[in-house]
DNA sequence: TGGAAGTTTCAGTAATTACTGAACTTTCAG
DNA sequence: CTGAAAGTTCAGTAATTACTGAAACTTCCA
């Protein structure tokens, strides 16, 4: 039980690697991994001798990765120590860092968006870099308000929509709620 | 020409910010917002003045930008330098950013998990820790394949049909492409 | 209520990443 | 050709970020 398998070794040096290419640093992603795939939910001290690290460092972690929503803390009865676990569903996962990501990154870019907006352009240059701001702020708008939109969609909808792909289009011009489809520009 | 605007700096400083929370440096990532709101190609040593970097930073930080596909060269007559600019489209960008962190991020993600998936798992542990990594890679692989369909949509069905929103549900209902919504589990 | 088990904090240090200046290469006009 | 302008490379250093060990804090039970 203390080390190990291959096949986890893998996955979890897998996403230190992944991680560091994202904001998430590598021993995070590397604990992360690790909870997700363990069939129990973890303690503290499991994780520092599973990965070597510093126990402080597992509680560093863990304090980040439960700020990021991704694990979920548990308790055994007549055990005082806090286990952790991640949601196995991939989805849920998925939706957790999109909204997550949303709040810290994309919302802070709206907001500074829309007060560039607001500035009178005194310059031509500022005027064309208003231009340039309004066309990353109308399309960050769309695509989170759609994305709010999908995620209330009950999971069998969404699939059958995904697995759909590019079909969706015909069924669009067949109910007449798109035109057919035009020439692209040249 | 020589100083930044108080708009153009902020939203510079906004991108170098945002860029430290991605895997891309501070730098080059107000180096990118500056060529994206120059309402003209931009060379070298503009952006080096501009944001007070040394030269062979902004030269680094141009050859990162064209790796990942966020500017173009251009050149001038009668005019040796190279000049830069960045496609003004902002679904463009989106679609080149998601195409780059596919190839580096994704696909080697898929490539892990794919071996993962092929050997046989010799303890009850491993045959858990498969089964998160499947449920995983299905996900992805349902997501990206999605979005390939999605790319190959025209701008006006795509735009159709995110502002459209949840109501694709009951389009995808009425033509019988989709059951009616079930009761989600409590 | 004392103390053991569990957890957190934080100052110091290690490791990594970013940035610069100087030397080097390439290009091209004269 | 020559050399000046443009661009690149890279070793060294600065800045940042990650990690640790020791101490402090918290909880709970004997």
């Amino acid at each position: 039980m203390s080390t190990l398998s291959p096949l986890v070794s893998s996955f979890v040096g897998h996403f230190g690697e992944m991680g560091s290419r994202w904001g998430i640093n590598r021993t995070v992603g590397q604990m992360y991994a690790l909870i997700f795939v363990s069939p129990e939910p973890v303690h503290a001290d499991d994780i520092a001798e599973k990965l070597e690290f510093s126990r402080s460092n597992v509680s560093m972690g863990l304090k980040e990765l439960q700020a990021w929503r991704l694990v979920k803390l548990r308790h055994f009865p007549g055990d005082r120590r806090e286990y952790f676990e991640a949601p196995a569903d991939a989805w849920e996962v998925f939706q957790t860092l999109a909204e997550e990501r949303r709040r810290r990154e994309i919302e802070p870019t709206l907001s500074m968006l829309r007060n560039a907006l607001l500035e009178h352009p005194s310059t031509e240059a500022d005027r064309y870099a208003q231009e340039r701001m309004k066309g990353m702020h109308d399309l960050i708008e769309l695509m989170t308000t759609w994305f709010d939109d999908v995620q209330r969609l009950d999971q069998q909808t969404l699939s059958t929509l995904m697995k759909m792909g590019a079909k969706v289009q015909r069924v669009l011009e067949f109910t007449g709620q798109a035109r057919p489809n035009p020439k692209s520009k040249p």
